[in-house]
DNA sequence: AGCTAAAATGAATAGTGATTCACGATTCAT
DNA sequence: ATGAATCGTGAATCACTATTCATTTTAGCT
């Protein structure tokens, strides 16, 4: 069985390999080089066997966000999971997903903001989607608790990510060196102001960064 | 002189037809019916007549981004530029913008949030960027007398916009009827919400719709 | 080695849609 | 009326890519 074994493994290596040279392939340029015949040179293999692995582009290309955007979910959804109080958390997983959206910032834009065709995009929505849910949730639990004011969750959690998917990635934001300082006060800042449209009063927590003076 | 102006009268008003063509597809379908050839039947001429008055589909469409866009960013600096103190101003702009984009919800998608190809993008970033710039002054404006908190105008407008333009018109946004007191309430607590970002004070001025019950 | 099935190949196919252009129609100044 | 200029036409062309498939290569087996 270990001869078996190890074509199997083979396989399963070519597939991944399309994987990576895809998700590679995005981070760098964005959908522009997203067609099958450049992912299948970056992976060495032929525009045919793209095929073997994967039913369609489409297909393909979902299979990377998915991979993508459920690591990305899992850690806003550890904070959202955690404790203290709803308001800190917010904050907490709203600078948690900026500090990761600002490395890979090409890969973000891509996933949350850049057009590509249609039948990808539907993939994407995913994402914005599982990332609104994180969120409503934890508004759900901070109204209940009597920390945020009270507005529709769902709502509510489409404007707190719509501000900092915007302001963090979307086409108007700024270019900032990923571990600049300014980089780090503009994560903080928008974590700070994105959060604050929910709390009850104006004055933070005890050493909360929002609201500081204009860096 | 007067034959000669008819003769430029018609021919500007088949570009009209042409632009209104393409607008109405747009406002109809999105970018999926926006191919040069659906406009020209739509507008009654051949295809080729397109280019004897556009460049280019990119600049056809420019163009009519152009027109619909002044009109949008016309109503939104008006309110910036009234009375008042900035907290109302702000939420009174956002919620004009809202009620204007609630009606024509295809075209307001289009225009803000739908993926298309990334010539006719370019065009549409000027109007997101002309809507971001007057928020942006009128932020100024808040952070001057006092009113909001101080932060850096620019990001701040980007959380701002990005905030009432997911919830409005985002791909998770939902559908609800123009009219319909739903909508009504949904812009008002969008419009709210997202100023309160900026907000010093939690609470508002005094008939201000800001943190009302759930609908 | 010879055989077979799986795997890989990449040239050919096909669909889409922007753009061009050679030609006919129209208009207008003379 | 005439012809040069302008306008309108739509079939043909071009560019781009996803997808297919006949063929070749590889790997395991006897």
């Amino acid at each position: 069985m270990t001869v078996a074994a190890a074509r199997i493994e083979k396989l399963t290596e070519t597939r991944q390999r399309i994987l990576e040279a895809a998700r590679e392939a995005v981070a760098l340029n964005g959908w522009r080089n997203a067609q099958v015949a450049h992912i299948a040179a970056r992976a060495g293999v032929a525009t045919g066997t793209v095929y073997r692995y994967f039913n369609s582009k489409a297909d393909l290309y979902a299979e990377v966000l998915g991979l993508v955007s459920r690591r990305e979910i899992e850690v806003v959804a550890a904070v959202v999971d955690g404790d203290g109080p709803a308001a800190r958390r917010l904050v907490d997983a709203i600078h948690a997903f900026a500090r990761r959206a600002m490395r890979g910032r090409r890969l973000a834009y891509a996933l949350l903001a850049e057009p590509c065709e249609p039948e990808i995009d539907a993939a994407r929505l995913k994402y914005r989607a599982a990332l609104a849910d994180q969120v409503a949730r934890l508004i759900e639990q901070g109204i209940a608790d009597g920390e945020f004011i009270e507005v529709d969750p769902r709502l509510a959690a489409s404007c707190v990510t719509g501000a900092f998917m915007e302001a963090l990635v979307g086409p108007l934001a700024p270019e900032t060196e990923p571990h600049s300082r300014a980089a780090q006060t503009a994560a903080r800042n928008i974590a700070g102001l994105a959060a604050r449209m929910l709390f009850r009063q104006t004055a933070p927590g005890p050493d909360s960064p929002i609201g500081g003076p204009i860096p």
